[in-house]
DNA sequence: AGTGAAATTTCGCGGTT
DNA sequence: AACCGCGAAATTTCACT
């Protein structure tokens, strides 16, 4: 993994569908170099995937909560964090250090929605107790951290 | 936004560089028909764009913390989430209700840069406190949840 | 890492229902 | 309105140097 690398990733993640010509030109390089090196990283696992990201609330799913959740004495954690799995309203699962267990993320359409999915969360074997926090605004999310390889390509060569 | 709409966003948040020639074998319509559909749903603001997902690990992240911001009695909520978004150690920023105005993500290499990231967070104007929970594992995240949109195409036609 | 070439895709446009 | 086919340009994706 070198500059040129790290200078691709950067690119694919402002970009997920930025074509291996486009990234050429912005690295310095042929397209077909560009494509042997995404599929080094893809295959290196560095590069886990691809994805289209929606608003939320354009597909019905307006309401976002943070949901710690403890456990109970005797869960098995990799059990509780499967079910939590199971569930299509939590969007991401953290976990954490602290006296809960877990910390996910949920996405749903009303607050109605919202109750039934604590619910839902609370008859999971293992669960004890659920902690919510509710969401008033996204202000940023899942932004690329891309740290510092953002300089330009050069020209001589 | 019908069926068809929701079945090419499922498939482009399963693979966000699927061609159109292979979304329309997808969902049973001709490549340029779906082009159509993808552009209406980008200039609609329901695709907010495409980004390739990093390994965090492979990249020098290892370590992600929640960090709860807890704001002064004189705090502009608008300034210091402006602020939080400076840093480029964080990664998201939810507005919440209760008695911390944000909760962040953070994504750092060490520990020791966690202590660093979070002396930042504490300077900033209008921060009071923090309370930082460290995620030990990322069980799943981001997961696309597909409102049962995942059905397969029709072939009678 | 680059070149070259064939297969594929993109994407605007006209025509159809 | 939405869908499709057409076709030129661009891109992808190889094997080879």
């Amino acid at each position: 993994m070198d500059a040129l690398d790290r200078r691709i990733i950067a690119a694919l993640r402002l970009n997920g569908r930025a074509t291996y010509a486009e990234l050429g030109r912005t690295v310095g390089l042929s397209a077909s170099s560009v494509h042997e090196r995404v599929g080094k990283l893809e295959a290196a696992g560095v590069i886990t995937g691809y994805h289209a990201v929606v608003d939320p609330s354009t597909v019905g799913l307006g309401v976002t909560a943070l949901v710690g959740i403890q456990p109970t004495d005797t869960a098995a954690d990799d059990d509780v964090a499967e079910a939590l799995g199971s569930l299509v309203e939590v969007e991401s699962c953290y976990a954490v250090a602290g006296d809960e267990a877990f910390v996910v993320k949920v996405r749903v359409s009303t607050v109605d929605e919202l109750e039934r999915t604590l619910g839902r969360l609370r008859r999971i074997d293992g669960v004890a107790r659920t902690r919510t926090t509710v969401v008033l605004s996204t202000r940023f999310e899942a932004r690329p951290n891309n740290e510092g390889l953002d300089e330009p390509p050069e020209e001589g060569a």
